[in-house]
RNA sequence: GGGCGAUUAGCUCAGCUGGUUAGAGCACCUCGUUUACACCGAGGGGGUCGUAGGUUCGAAUCCUACAUCGCCCACCA
């Protein structure tokens, strides 16, 4: 007999339950030959984070895993960290810094690092916090973060093994340049924006040309056009000087596909230096190239009058010159997609830089006396199964990625970062590329210098999942933990980082990082909205939420209802239901301790010594049924199945009818805390706190987390007993149904008469359950008997009960009632003859099926004749 | 331009390999302090499963086209 609070509040348990699993130990696994293991490695959260819906979302998922597994009696590692996040973090602290007036170059590199790690140090352990307070079971003692010694080894490791693989290389290329952030971009990490701009139409010596942007004529080296359009046959091949706002210039004239003979007037200006597109034009042709804008977005010294302007301040110049020289044509509004910088959305400006890349292209892993691409492995993996996308639609946007990736930038031109290994010799022009800082340069000078630019921060989280257990160390984590099982995260960074890890696994590891990847959906507002912080009214704040909510609310609200890839619209009452339901499983449990001793809480449960009633039968067939069920989604990652049948169970068939039932001198404490010790297990995963605390109060030695996820028990299963219960559920609701229809007052008892047939004896033992849940005075339970006056009757199998009204008695009200009845009985008997007389259905449909189908004619049949005999007398 | 997805009750969504008289939660209506819970209980209304074809004995579920909405990728001067 115990006492626990009315109402769960989950604020006073919280803290306190995940301090006692983190102190236990329970979050770190061991490594034990005898068993599985099963590693989740958390994605990392930026350093400069603090927890948003995002991570949220995947703090819940991953949880729900992990806890999972380790019930299931795996070693379950979830691995925690954060991100140095390079270009997003840097950018962060130069903001806060530009507050005080301060740029990163007036401080310089040492000083303006201290600061950013002051900062992340700050915000790391604010992020820390917020991943506890989602109930998140990783294993503290194994946090990494990428800036970590041993991570920053791995990156030099696997940098200086690329390169000695000539998979790393050093080129002058066209990149993605942002002058604001002064770094380059990873094609990815460019955002596009609609906008209407002018397009100049140029009298370019014989040609006329378009452009968007007339300040790249300074830079420009051809003119292109189709090899198959007629009009510019015999030009092709030839150089020609073309008169300019700075005087004339030399072009050649060049044939290449890329150009559209339809559009414009088929021929194209191009600038080699800052244009993709002409750049690889120009590679297919052998251009020179010529740089013209440098990396402040400024137009350089060989721009004549026009250097020192920004990009913009020149092409206005331009234009007005070649307008009064003559060789502005016209001007339209033309809708262009503008490429930005994702951080910070500045204009983008592609020029070429030397840079490092990785080559993706270049046949490099071994494998059977083949040799393949870095691409070529990353794509096999996925279409062999050895990684499984979950959901599968996802394998497609992969591939396509894929296959069209082009080499991959790695340096990035900020300070916070993993810096490049690579030290120029100042007296030769030898490289040194070592995982540590050399002492002299192969030709013995010691005036080296190191690359100053840092790797892109993909390029650290790609190794993430086996950087984190050690390697290059041979640890015993690392072989015992690696490959992971489930990468689970959102599908908006499936090419950020799945795709990197993908490459950089299969290459360091020769084996894949994760055997399954579960992308979730991203959270969206009511009305399918992005959540932004600038909609404060419908973005949520998970933090909040927990506040007031309580965690295991906000948790479900992520998985129920919800499929993986699929977005999931979140809004407060959402919440709100799911914290009903938390409170729903605290008061079930508050019942059951109200009505058991200690005593019945330290008996185990024997089915042979403990089952006494029909309804102790039902509930645990339907908890077999449910433990199957719910095993089975979790295998399968259907989260929100599993979720929903756990709360249809606890809350339809627990806590409305078997807890019901089981009121007064029926209660059977033995199974009633089996079956709920059982639930809880079921639920512990997804809501771990109030499950954990309520388990807290059954005498139990371990807690919840460490005990094993229930099995399905076939000697647990009564279908008969099933029946019976179900009809018994049928006759309570009818009774009900008619008194709400008579508008019986439910302080008013009523009388019943029941011609039970063959479940005489069944209905007799649940005489005292039937007249409480019905609100009926007297019953008077027969095999059969006659038909009685003034009453209504209702027929629930082949039992016929008669609530005698009297004066209540509508007879028009009872007519039309039947006859609803009625009406609907026909016309499912319509379409079960249907069914059954037709051929083709009797011989092709399956036999039980067909057998069903008869059965549940007959019954129609049945209950069709009961109404029309009751009709009769009316 | 290429690809992917969605369209089921007023709202948010389930419905896994085709066989239910189409489900849930919220909202709505009626009634209700009964040995847990008003963060509750009982009862109820509400859907021709986007449209049109097709495959099948049988389609919300598979195929085709169309419509509407959304996302991703590419990009042209």
């Amino acid at each position: 007999m115990k006492e626990i609070e009315k109402a769960y509040e989950a604020k006073k348990y919280e803290d306190d339950i995940y301090e006692k699993w983190e102190n236990s130990g329970v979050f770190t696994p061991k490594i034990d030959e005898k068993k599985e293991s099963f590693t989740v490695s958390m994605p990392p959260p930026n350093a400069t984070g603090t927890l948003h819906l995002g991570h949220a979302t995947m703090l819940a998922i991953e949880d729900i895993m992990v806890r999972y597994k380790r019930m299931q009696g795996l070693s379950a590692l979830w691995l925690p960290g954060t991100d140095h996040a390079g270009i997003a973090t840097q950018n962060r602290v130069e903001k806060n810094l530009l507050e005080k007036g301060i740029t990163r170059h007036d401080l310089g590199r040492e000083k303006f690092l201290d600061e950013v790690y002051k900062f992340v140090e700050g915000s790391r352990n604010t992020i820390r916090k917020q991943i506890r307070k989602m109930g998140a079971s990783c294993d503290w003692t194994r946090e990494r973060y990428t800036l970590d010694e041993g991570l920053s080894k791995a990156v030099r490791e696997i940098f200086v093994r690329m390169y000695n693989d000539d998979l790393i290389y050093r080129g002058n290329r066209i990149v993605n340049w942002c002058p604001r952030c002064s770094s380059t971009l990873a094609d990815d990490e460019v955002d596009y924006k609609d906008k209407i701009e002018k397009l100049y139409w140029i009298k370019y010596g014989p040609f006329s040309v378009a452009t968007t942007r007339p300040e790249t004529i300074l830079g420009d080296t051809a003119v292109a056009v189709n090899p198959k359009d007629k009009r510019y046959k015999e030009m092709i091949g030839k150089k020609y000087m073309i008169p300019g706002v700075l005087g004339d210039f030399e072009i050649q004239v060049v044939a290449d596909e890329a150009v559209d003979i339809e559009f414009g007037t088929g021929a194209i200006k191009v600038t080699p230096a800052h244009s993709f597109a002409d750049f690889e034009i120009a590679q297919r042709n052998n251009l020179p190239m010529k740089s013209v804008i440098d990396e402040s977005g400024k137009m350089k010294e060989n721009c004549g009058k026009y250097a020192g302007m920004t990009t913009l301040e020149c092409r206005e110049e331009i234009v007005k010159d070649m307008e009064k020289m003559g060789f502005l044509e016209k001007v339209e509004d033309f809708n262009h997609n503008l490429s930005v910088c994702y951080r910070c959305k500045t204009t983008v400006e592609p020029l070429v830089s030397r840079q490092w890349f990785i080559a993706v292209d270049k046949p490099a892993i071994e494998e059977n006396g083949k040799k393949k691409s870095l691409k070529e492995k990353a794509i096999e993996v996925v279409k062999n199964g050895d990684i499984e996308i979950v959901p599968e639609k996802f394998n497609k946007t992969y591939f396509h990625w894929m296959e069209n990736l082009h080499d991959w930038c790695i340096s990035r031109q900020i300070w916070f970062g993993h810096q490049i290994p690579v030290w120029y010799c100042m007296d030769c022009e030898e490289l040194n590329v070592a995982t540590e800082t050399p002492e002299k340069c192969k030709c013995g000078s010691h005036n080296l210098k190191q690359d100053e630019d840092t790797l892109d921060t993909w390029f650290s989280s790609g190794l993430w999942t086996f950087s984190t257990l050690g390697w290059p160390e041979k640890t015993k984590d690392l072989e015992y933990f690696h490959p992971t099982g489930v990468l689970e995260t959102g599908y908006d960074i499936l090419f950020f980082w799945i795709a990197r890890m993908i490459i950089m696994t299969t290459y360091a590891m020769h084996e894949v990082p994760f055997k399954n990847v579960y992308l979730h959906g991203l959270i969206r507002t009511r009305d399918g909205k992005k959540m932004s912080k600038s909609s404060p009214e419908t973005c949520i704040d998970p933090l909040d939420m927990i506040e007031q909510y309580g965690t295991d609310a906000l948790r479900l609200s992520f998985v129920i209802g919800g499929t993986p890839g699929n977005d999931l619209r979140l809004y407060e009452e959402k919440i709100a239901g799911y914290r009903n339901f938390v409170n729903k499983i605290w008061n079930a449990s508050r019942f059951s301790l109200m009505n058991v001793s200690d005593e019945d809480l330290a008996t185990e449960f024997d089915p042979k010594k403990h089952i006494i009633s029909r309804a102790d039968k039902w509930i645990l067939t339907k908890l077999q049924y449910l433990i199957k069920d719910v095993t089975d989604d979790m295998e399968n990652f259907r989260y929100s199945e599993a979720g929903m049948k756990n709360y249809n169970f606890t809350w339809c068939e627990l806590c409305d009818w078997y807890v019901e039932i089981s009121k007064g001198k029926h209660l059977n404490p033995v199974v009633l805390i089996y079956v709920l010790k059982n639930i809880l297990k079921l639920l512990h995963p997804f809501v771990p706190f109030v499950t954990e605390v309520l388990w807290s109060n059954l005498n139990e030695k371990k807690m919840l987390i460490e005990e094993s996820w229930p099995k399905f028990n076939k000697d647990l299963l009564f279908d008969k007993e099933v029946e019976e219960m179900e009809i018994l559920h049928q006759i309570i609701s009818d009774i009900r149904s008619v008194r709400a229809q008579y508008s019986v007052e439910p302080a008013k008892k009523i009388m019943a008469v029941i011609y039970a047939g063959k479940y005489t004896k069944f209905l007799e033992e649940k005489i005292e359950p039937l007249k409480r849940m019905a609100r009926i005075e007297n019953i008077d339970i027969m095999e059969k008997g006659e038909k009685i006056e003034k009453a209504v009757c209702i027929f629930v199998s082949d039992i016929e009960i008669y609530l005698p009204l009297n004066e209540l008695v509508d007879t028009e009200k009872e007519k039309s009632r039947l006859n609803k009845e009625k009406e609907n009985l026909e016309n499912f008997k319509k379409s079960l003859s249907a069914k059954l007389d037709n051929k083709s259905f009797v011989g092709n449909a399956p036999k039980e099926l067909i057998e069903n189908e008869k059965k549940r004619l007959a019954e129609t049949e049945k209950s069709l004749e009961q109404i029309n005999s009751q009709l009769a007398d009316l």
